[in-house]
DNA sequence: TTTAAAATTTAGGCAAACCTAAATTTTAAA
DNA sequence: TTTAAAATTTAGGTTTGCCTAAATTTTAAA
C-alpha cells in the first residue's frame, strides 16, 4: 500500500499518542500534536478510516488497524535508523538530528533502509534510546537486567526499579531519571563498584552499587 | 529562497535540456523529459518565471537565471553526493541509485550535505563520472590529463583525444568509448606501461601506452 | 435534567500541480 | 505567401491537504 508523506505523520503521531496502540487518540490530541486545525484532522482520520489504516469513531478515537501498524512501525524504523546514522556518522549531536530525520523517514527504499540497518550494525536503540522497530515492525523484546550488571560504554533505557521507597523515588527525581529514561554507562570502579553514568545523554554523575542494583534497564 | 520539490525537478530538467544554461530548453522538451503534460509545464514556466528562477519566453524557451542555477546546483550536488554515497558505503549499483537519489536531493539540510561530502572525501566526481557542483554550485575546473599519466584506481572521465585518425576513433568505438566515458585504472604494467582499465564501469580491457598517451582524462 | 462548554464535523474555500479540450501562436511546407 | 502542422497557452477541472466559520454532538456542570 503507498501512502502519502502525510498519511504517514498522522500513523506516526497516532502510534505515539497510543502509547503504542494501547489507548485511543482522539481528534484534539492529534490536531495539537501535528499543529494541524481539528477539521483538517477530522477529515484526515476519515480517509485513514476508509483506507483501513485506522479504527476511527469520534466519541472513542483513533486505533491503528494491523496495516497502520505495519506502516507506523516502519515509518519509525527509518526515523530512527537515521538518527543513528546522523550521531554516529554525520556528527550531528541529539537536537540536530530530529528536523531531518523527519525529512528522511519518508524516503521510500526497502534497499536503502536494510544497507543503512547492517551499516550501523542491526542497532537496537536510537542515540535517543528509543526501540528501533524491526524489519518486521517488533520492536525489539524487552529484557531488564539491573544496571549493576549492565555493560560498559553501553545505552541502556530505565524500565524499573526494585526499591520503591520514597526516599530512592526522591533521589531518582534529583536527576530526573524516570521510566524511558537513557542511561550510559562511562565507568566503573571495581573497589567499590559503583559506576559513573552518563544520565539522559546529558548528566554525568557516580551511582553507587546500591544504586545501581535497584535500576532495571534494558538494552 | 524555499523551492518545493516540483520547482526544483523543473529547474534540474532546465539545467540538464540547456546543457548547463548554453541552450534554452523548450517546452516541450521539459514536457518529455518529466511526463508532464506541456499544458501543465506552461503554467509551471509562468510561476518559475514569476518567481525569477527561470527567463521564459515561448518562442526562445527557458534558461536559469542566477538564483535558478543556484537552486539546480545545489540540487544536482546533493543528488551526485547521494548517489556517491548509496554504491560507496550502501553497496548501491549504478543501475540501483538514480530512483533513491532523486528522493534523497530533496532533503532540505545544509549539515546533512556538508557532512555527507565530508564523509565521502569531497569527491568531485559521482559513480557515473558525473561532476559533482562545490557547495557555491561550481563544477570542478576542467583539468585534462593523458590517461598515460593518470593514477591507478582513480575514476576518470574521458574528455578528449589527441589522434583524430579514424583507426583510432574505430578502436575506441569497438569500446564504445567516447567523451564522457568513464575509465577506471584497475592495473599498471611498468614493463610495457600499458594500462589494466574499467570501461563505463563494465568492460574490462588492457591499453597499451600508445592507447593511453591519446586519451584526454580528467579526474 | 437541563444547559453551557468543549470537541468534533460539515460546508465552503484555497493553493499547488496536475489533467483534457479548445484556442492561439509559431514554424515550416506547398 | 498562404496554409497546414506543430507548439504553446488558456479555460475549466481534479485531487490532496489545508483553512475558517458554522453546525452538531458529546461531556460535564449546575
Amino acid at each position: 500500500m503507498h501512502t502519502s508523506v502525510t498519511e504517514e505523520n498522522y500513523l506516526k503521531a497516532i502510534f505515539a499518542l497510543s502509547n503504542g496502540n494501547l489507548q485511543a487518540a482522539n481528534n484534539q490530541q492529534i490536531a495539537d500534536k501535528l499543529s494541524i486545525n481539528p477539521a483538517s484532522v477530522s477529515d484526515m482520520l476519515r480517509k485513514l478510516s476508509e483506507r483501513g489504516l485506522i479504527a476511527y469513531h469520534r466519541k472513542t478515537g483513533a486505533l491503528l488497524s494491523e496495516e497502520g501498524m505495519q506502516v507506523a512501525a516502519k515509518t519509525i524504523r527509518k526515523h530512527r535508523l537515521w538518527e543513528t546514522f546522523l550521531v554516529q556518522q554525520l556528527n550531528f549531536t541529539w537536537d540536530e538530528v530530529h528536523e531531518v530525520a523527519e525529512q528522511l523517514e519518508h524516503i521510500d527504499s526497502e534497499k536503502l533502509i536494510q544497507e543503512m540497518d547492517k551499516l550501523l550494525g542491526y542497532p537496537k536503540f536510537d542515540p535517543h534510546g528509543d526501540p528501533i522497530p524491526d524489519g518486521n515492525g517488533q520492536l525489539p523484546k524487552y529484557h531488564p537486567i539491573a544496571l549493576s550488571n549492565a555493560g560498559i560504554q553501553k545505552i541502556y533505557i530505565l524500565c524499573g526499579i526494585t526499591n520503591h521507597s520514597s526516599a530512592f523515588l526522591q533521589f531518582l527525581d534529583t536527576f530526573s531519571l524516570g521510566i524511558g529514561s537513557t542511561v550510559q554507562i562511562t565507568g566503573f570502579q571495581p573497589f567499590d563498584r559503583s559506576m559513573s553514568v552518563l544520565l539522559n545523554q546529558t548528566t554525568s554523575t557516580v551511582f553507587s552499587f546500591t544504586v545501581c542494583s535497584n535500576l532495571l534497564v534494558m538494552q
